[in-house]
DNA sequence: AATGAATGAGCCTTCATTCAT
DNA sequence: GATGAATGAAGGCTCATTCAT
């Protein structure tokens, strides 16, 4: 069971070994439920080697979010062409997401669910890179308006905050995508760019919402606070 | 610190100061890394009385859950008029929502980290209620769609991903203006809201999303896969 | 379940209640896994009263065996008619023992095996009975030699092993008539008489067993030792 | 106490140290008393070695039961010659057996009470190596009533009560002998040999016993019941 | 390069026992 | 006469981590 027995393996390809059964184990049983010794049989070697080369558990940790956070990265990066018009941009990033994460579900829940659930020193790993890509999201987000000849002079919290929604939706339809079989990528990328570019304004054309005036508003008890 | 140790409560009230405690301390360490001693100290009580009353940490997660749950969907049920037209209706619940995460954040910890992060039984019990706010949205969602006088046939797999993805983005929203204190709930659901209703498209008029025929995209290796 | 939880009723009758769910409890899950708790249940009763009336575990558990003690020596006392002969009043009394110990298996087991597994201050109590029993054995013993015309300067050790061989055997029958449902309480006392009274020789008429001469059997190292 | 701390032992080496350690505990305490606190300090080790060795406290027990069964049944074995006549093979095995409880009583006290006294799957692992010698005892008197020529075709449930009563006098004996010092295995041989083997009838020759006809003894109210 | 042997620390859980009413 | 509320103490078990080879 887990890796075959080799020994004298070198270092890297060792310690590569290492990271597969420690991203299976913890996406599957969680960090805390996941345990070295488990690792270590899984990866086909004694625990004081994993010690020797990874130093412990947190750092093992941390070596997994950060090699998933990469290769989550790298995939979209790679699978974007950046000649093409930023919606175009946008619809191949999506793509290439859900087509990782739903390759990679061991890897996905190490870094939306593990690596956020379990506090620091872990949750500001993965929030750099869940910046980095929020990110590129808002600058293709501006350019998407500079190509529709739109004032390019968005106020930046505003599309912060729609960034902050697209990254959002994607990562609840990766989990939706990989829990409910039967969803491709593609499906999930096209769902997710249709409501991205036209809302749900496309259900009903022309009836653009409007935020209520506060002050007309006042004699419902149960507006939203704050 | 913790509660002011009063002797001799009737236990229904100790019962909801133990699960204050509870959601405070799961919400704050995780479900795994708090421990039953640390919730029966905050709570100013032993911990036999915690398992005499709780059962088990288990079963203490689980009503944690449960009434977190519950308050959540009380909160936004309370919050939304139904006699309003639909984009009203979703314009307070997400109001009720981003105010009741906000002024509860363990609470909201424990829902949406916690309970998600450690398998059964805690999952299913969140996605009871995840799967009662998603209906609730997609039934608003047809209604809207209805008011605008379009055609009530919304193919039902398009409506669910629509609203998976409404969803999936108030919970990330909700986390973002948690963490990043200066965002108040009601711009939280005004920025969902503009999101939602027209997408990106009001930022570039008369410029819609179509998906790119897939036969004609065939020369980039790295378009959406699967 | 246990007893209908009649109120206020008069000590006597509340301890014996007590005493009967505490046997059964004993005898049932043993002195250590039986929990206070559960005794007190099944007595119908709350924790403290078993306090208030018998005072500690400890107490309580002393207080079983001394109450099913007599109740055994009662029964067997009961069950001899002292003006019969010797050996139909060990017929007698070997009756009245399996009687009680079949219908009284919880009882049994608190004196023949949880009290004796369980050291102080409990061995030494059952220890008490026993050696009544074995005293009692023995004069029928003494007796029975005396009627049959021998001499009745038995040497006391020899009879004392004798009588204590007699009871170890009666107490091993009880358990394999109380296990092995179809030996009756007279079957049992039936096979025990004959093989007190004629031993196996009865299957061999005529030849006596006698010790091997220890000088003789030196050859062989593996004879009794010590 | 306990015994010396060296360190890096093999690991059937410290098995063997923690299986002596707790069957001296077991024996003494009795198995809830005893804790596993208390059998890895006897043994030297830290509670976690016995754990990784032992796997828990049950399978500690059970290893403690299997392996002083085996030592049990194979002292007796080694000590009986199967040349000889059966009578002197009974000799022989019961000298042997009460040799090794009064040189073992810790492991007799397992076997014999603790295994006992807690149920399963306790209680069926030393039911077999009963079985196993009752099984052999049998064996014996059939033999015996062979070699003196008598019809071999004893009933069977008859002789199985009269082996039964005789293991069962030879527990009682055991535990006897260990208690009041003084009587040496070879003495508690004799007695059970001569009890066994002419009953008590040696003490009056001539009068062998005769069960009573139940018809005619109806007057006592106190005979033999059931 | 690699591992068998070993442990300090901590956690969940339970129990006998008492206080205040 | 009777009980709901409460706890100190301990026990079984597991885990991350290290030493000596």
């Amino acid at each position: 069971m887990g890796a075959v027995k080799t020994k004298r393996m070198p270092r890297a390809v060792r310690e590569q070994q290492m990271l597969d059964a420690a991203v299976r184990t913890f996406g599957q049983r969680g960090y805390m439920a996941a345990s070295m010794d488990e690792i270590a049989e899984l990866a086909g070697v004694s625990k004081p080697l994993v010690y020797l080369y990874l130093n412990s558990k947190e750092d093992l940790f941390t070596a997994c979010i950060r090699r998933e956070a990469d290769a989550l990265t790298a995939a979209v990066r790679a699978g974007v062409r950046r000649e093409l018009p930023a919606d175009r941009q946008l619809w191949e990033g999506l793509g290439a997401f859900f087509a990782h994460t739903s390759q990679n579900p061991d890897g996905w829940s190490v870094l939306h669910l593990q690596a956020r659930t379990h506090g620091e020193p872990f949750a500001s790993e993965v929030a750099a890179m869940r910046a980095e890509i929020v990110a590129f999201v808002t600058q293709l987000i501006v350019a998407a308006a500079r190509e529709a000849h739109r004032d390019p002079d968005l106020p930046e919290s505003e599309v912060a905050g729609l960034a902050e929604a697209l990254v959002g939706a994607a990562e609840s339809l990766a989990d939706w995508a990989n829990a409910a079989s039967g969803v491709t990528a593609r499906q999930a990328a096209a769902t997710l760019m249709n409501f991205a570019w036209s809302g749900l304004g496309n259900l009903m054309d022309g009836k653009p919402w409007t935020a209520p005036d506060a002050a007309h508003e006042a004699s419902g008890q149960t507006s939203p606070a704050r």
